[in-house]
RNA sequence: GCUCGGAUGGUGGAAUUGGUAGACACGUUGGACUUAAAAUCCAAUGAACAUUGCGUUCGUGCGGGUUCAAGUCCCGCUCCGAGUACCA
């Protein structure tokens, strides 16, 4: 009986949705094993054969670990809050929480596509995913306790003496008793006060300065603000100057927004990186993005004025080289110590720097700018006066937003001072800085009072403790990791649990949370408050009941609520917590639960992450451990980065008629004569042949030669053909390759072997109806190139199809043997057959013509070897996630037993348990044949038995100065020496020797002997 | 520029601690079955030379080195990919 995948997979799929096969449950006498794929954002367009490249690993991962008695969490859901369905909403204003359960569900989109839905699509490859954990971060019963994570943020402050996340009451306490003396936390600037002082604070400005320190908080910053969305970015979510969503500019903005402290946990991120199983890559993304560096603060007076200058800087042993001091041009001070005559100048450069977007001023490195603001700062340890200058290479989010420029020691100060003609001081004995600046670090320092004669690695320590005494700085660790912007002027997000009192925020106490109101349209307002502002009844709600309508009209409430929502990621940083206990209606997650669970063991996802998901919840992560919720402050012990699929794209070419003569005929009509004529177009090969004209062999150019004359007749017949309705144009309209063609994506489902199906391409474009081909060999071949997977390039392929053709079991097995799970690659469906052959022929294995078969009693001695062998290498790559090359084995296995005619019970039930995870349909249903009532979820990974592969022998490979010549099988048991007089002792070692003396002979046992001559 | 990866047949890739390079699969070629095609099965398949068989030489991006032995380790380079970029 040959196997039949459609009937087999839909019988165990239902198989297992009817009986909750999947479904786990907290179980405290079976270790547990948590593996989680990054859930998708659920768009439109439904899945493509690279999305469920990791669900299909991190399934078999899965499904290893249950036949190795683990009790497995395995969930997936939906992060289905997100732009795609809002900027839908905007254009057609179909609701994006009914687009998202479309999208989720399937169904017909409001233009009457076809949506095939995530679920529909997911279900079909066969993953064990427990769908009664399902969790979609747009549903009320979830967002909810997202607001509850937020006010939870709002309501808590770091402490850095304990070096964690604490209450905000015990900062007011604090407050109360000793005012801000003591307190040692993460927190703005502000001015110190006492506890009388504290309490004499009418509750406006205690507001404002506990707002300094809440970890959720309000400031005016300068955000990354995009016009085109409407919107503003995290710095994660913009690359190159440019908004990652859309591409659109993004420009500096000073705007007031929420913001969460993650730079209080900087520290904390970078150590804890160290304990993860993550690829270095990884981590040094994540370190590079935190950015430490180590070096002093040191304050600067200016001349004249009571203010102070700080800068940071990493190299304080170079404080004898300041030159000069560069603010940026955002600086507070700037306009403040511009002197008169040099205010023209500054105002006008600080005005163009403000309007040079991020992109500007980042294509503009190359270019130097600043202007002298006129004003001096004090050098503190020479009294010299040095000047002070505005340049936009100082950035205003990084450090002070001031440096002390030191242009024999920094390539950028160095050439700043070049430009403006600085003369540059040098500070490092018998080093050359008249062509660069001298960076490195294994100087000694000169000319530096105190610093004098020290290498640059002890002056920097010295120096510090000089800044210390003076009172002017300390030393300090810097990083660049900025607080993340946490409000985004939109409707499809988390709505803020905010009000304002007095233009303070408050949450909402208890359990009330705010829902999601329903709005006209899904744009700012008039006013140009975010789309929220649009709506015009809120509701507050406890436990899905609705208990307080916030309708200023009616006087329910007179507090305005936050109009801005939450961006993509506070919905996905926590998510993994609320797999655990998906339905609990009290807590976000129940203690026991989490502790049970504990953090993932396998998490597989995205690169695309790596700084902003990745990072968001390992800090959400260790809030939530601070304040005790959870007992684990990592959440993903090990994690793996799927590569991405790449399409393969094909194309096909189109000529360009062209006219000789063009000056004499006008542009319209050639563009009337052109649409007349019908398309033409020329084979890849015949463009390859083109391009190497100079060095074709004979038969090549003659060839090319060929099509050059088919080409001149077809443009003949071409307009012999449309002449009549030409008629007075009378154009000598031609045809050649040469510059006039036209690269075109063509729909890869129409190509074969990158072999064009002409009738169906005629049939794709009802503008190619008439199209006329240049044939080779009677067929038209299509050029191919490899890009990423999109709509727009004809060259997305559906798991479904596939299913379809080959059953879900081929799919998951062919997408782990293209090659290693970390690696890109392209998609190629040519070697799919290997692998559908490959499982027929496991199926045949039981089965003896039409009958299933299997014989009783003792296995076969090789059968044993094949299979234990097996055995152990699967198992040793699962191990390793390797699960490219568990296909092979599997693979190897099947042929050899295919050749031993092997059909022992025995030994192919236990090779139905080890492939189950690779093919899952396939092997339960041949575990149910072999008489099993249990699904073959819950059997027992096979034990290796050495044994088995035990030989008597071994073929040693007999080497000649390390050149394989021949092989020797030997007992096992000789000795070493044994073996080297066998060695000797043989023919063919005479014959390799030739008459010489062997110099020394290595002999391995159960690997190589080799022979040195 | 910096950081991190990577480079192995016509193709995807394998070789886990230095020990038979090219497993497994695709593709190609030849053959069997068939009226024919598809499917299936069998054989060959790194390159060059030699072919009467045995065979010989070269071969893991390039140049060196360590070693009895290097795809694997070390030094220097080339190219490709990813991330990041005035971070003081």
């Amino acid at each position: 009986m040959e196997y039949n995948h459609k009937e087999v997979e839909q019988r165990c799929q239902k198989y297992w949705a009817e009986n909750g096969t999947y479904k786990v449950h907290e179980d405290v006498s079976k270790e547990k094993f948590y593996v989680l794929d990054m859930f998708p954002y659920p768009s439109g367009a439904g899945l493509h054969v690279g999305h469920p490249l990791g669900y299909i690993a991190s399934d078999i991962y899965a499904r290893y670990k249950r036949l190795e008695g683990y009790n497995v969490l395995h969930p997936m859901g939906y992060d289905s809050f997100g732009l795609p369905a809002e900027q839908y909403a905007i254009q057609t204003g179909q609701h994006p929480a009914v687009t998202t359960k479309t999208n989720i569900e399937g169904g017909t989109d409001k233009d009457g596509n076809v949506i095939p839905g995530y679920r529909k699509q997911l279900d079909q490859i066969g993953f064990s995913f427990d769908w009664s954990r399902e969790v979609r971060t747009s549903d009320p019963s979830y967002y909810k306790w997202t607001q509850w994570i937020f006010k939870q943020l709002f309501n808590s402050w770091y402490n850095k003496a304990e070096d964690k996340a604490q209450s905000i009451d015990l900062l007011i306490a604090h407050f109360e008793a000793n005012g801000s003396d003591g307190i040692k936390a993460v927190c703005d600037e502000h001015d110190a006060f006492t506890a009388a002082e504290w309490k004499a604070f009418d509750e406006k400005k205690q507001q404002e300065i506990l707002l300094y320190y809440r970890l959720a908080f309000l400031a005016d910053s300068w955000v990354n603000w995009c016009p085109a969305l409407g919107t503003v970015l995290a710095n994660d979510e913009v690359k190159d100057g440019v908004s990652e969503r859309g591409g659109h500019p993004v420009e500096q903005k000073l705007m007031r927004q929420w913001s969460l402290r993650i730079t209080a946990y900087a520290g904390r991120l970078l150590q804890g990186l160290d304990k993860l199983d993550w690829s270095d890559a990884l981590k040094d993304q994540q370190r590079n993005w935190i950015g430490k560096s180590k070096g002093a603060s040191v304050k600067f007076k200016v001349d004249g004025f009571d203010d102070m200058i700080e800068v940071f800087t990493t190299r304080p042993d170079t404080i004898f080289g300041v030159n000069f001091m560069v603010l940026a041009p955002e600086h507070e001070l700037v306009s403040k110590i511009t002197t008169a005559d040099c205010k023209e100048k500054v105002d006008a450069y600080v005005q163009a720097a403000a309007l040079k977007s991020e992109r500007d001023r980042q294509s503009d490195v190359k270019n130097i700018t600043g202007e002298f603001t006129g004003a001096y700062a004090i050098h503190p340890f020479t009294g010299d006066k040095v000047q002070i200058w505005i340049g936009d290479y100082v950035l205003a989010s990084y450090g002070t937003g001031a440096v002390m420029a030191v242009p024999c020691g920094d390539q950028r100060d160095w050439d700043f001072a070049k430009h403006f003609n600085i003369e540059i001081k040098n500070i490092f004995k018998d080093v050359d800085i008249s062509e660069a600046a001298y960076a490195e670090k294994d100087a000694v320092i000169t000319d530096s009072d105190f610093l004098n004669d020290l290498p640059v690695k002890k002056a920097i320590g010295v120096a510090i403790k000089h800044i210390m005494d003076a009172g002017i700085g300390v030393g300090k660790t810097n990083y660049r990791l900025r607080d993340a912007v946490f409000s985004r002027q939109r409707y499809w997000g988390e709505p803020f649990p905010v009000y304002y009192k007095d233009e303070m925020p408050y949450v909402l106490e208890g359990n009330y949370h705010v829902e999601l109101p329903e709005v006209d349209k899904f744009l700012p307002t008039e006013d140009g408050d975010p789309p929220l502002g649009n709506a015009d009844k809120w509701s507050w709600c406890i436990n899905k009941k609705i208990v307080k309508d916030n309708d200023q009209q009616n006087g329910t409430c007179t507090f305005p609520l936050e109009l801005n929502t939450m961006p993509g990621w506070a919905g996905s940083s926590w998510y993994f917590l609320r797999y655990m206990d998906p339905c609990n209606e009290k807590e976000f997650v129940a203690k026991d639960k989490a502790d049970y669970w504990g953090q993932v063991d396998l998490y597989i996802g995205g690169s695309e992450h790596a700084v902003g998901h990745l990072l968001y919840s390992r800090f959400w992560t260790k809030f939530l451990y601070d304040l005790g919720h959870i007992s684990f402050d990592e959440p993903f012990k090990k994690l793996i980065n799927q590569g991405m699929i790449l399409g393969r794209s094909s194309f096909v070419y189109r000529l360009i008629p062209h006219i000789n003569n063009l000056f004499s005929v006008e542009k319209e009509t050639i563009e009337k004569a052109f649409s007349l004529l019908p398309p033409v177009f020329i084979s890849y090969s015949h463009i390859e042949r083109y391009k190497k004209e100079e060095s074709l062999t004979q038969d090549e150019s003659e060839n090319l030669g060929k099509i050059k004359r088919q080409l001149v007749e077809l443009g003949e017949k071409m307009t012999a053909n449309v002449q009549e309705k030409l008629n007075d144009f009378n154009l000598p309209i031609s045809y050649t390759i040469q510059e006039y063609v036209n690269q075109l994506h063509v729909d890869i489902s129409l190509v074969q072997n990158d072999e064009l199906d002409i009738e169906g391409f005629k049939k794709w474009r009802e503008e190619y109806k008439d199209a006329e081909f240049i044939l080779e060999d009677g067929k038209y071949i299509c050029g191919h190139e490899v890009e990423k997977m999109s709509k727009s390039k004809y060259n997305v392929q559906t798991p479904d199809e596939l299913v379809d053709r080959f059953g879900a079991d081929t799919l998951r097995c062919y997408e782990m043997f293209l090659g290693p799970l970390e690696q890109s690659k392209p998609w190629d469906t040519q070697g799919i057959n290997g692998v559908s052959n490959f499982l027929r022929k496991f199926w045949r294995l039981f089965h003896n013509d039409e009958l299933f078969a299997v014989s009783d009693g003792e296995a076969d001695k090789k059968s044993l070897k094949t299979l234990h062998k097996t055995i152990k290498k699967i198992k040793e790559d699962l191990d390793r996630f390797s699960f490219n090359t568990v296909v092979s084995a599997a693979m190897i296995a099947v042929n050899e037993l295919t050749d031993q005619k092997c059909n022992n019970r025995d030994v192919l039930e236990k090779m139905v348990i080890i492939l189950s995870p690779y093919a899952p349909h396939i092997c339960e249903e041949l575990w149910a044949k072999l008489g099993h009532k249990e699904s073959v979820t819950f059997a027992q990974f096979p034990e290796f038995i050495p044994a088995h592969l035990e030989d008597s022998s071994y073929a040693y490979p007999v080497s000649f100065n390390g050149k394989m010549r021949f092989k020797l099988e030997l007992p096992t048991t000789l000795s070493k020496e044994e073996i080297e007089k066998e060695v000797m002792a043989n023919e063919q070692t005479a014959k390799y020797l030739d008459g010489k003396d062997p110099k020394k002979v290595i002999v391995v046992p159960k690997k190589i002997v080799n022979v040195v001559m």
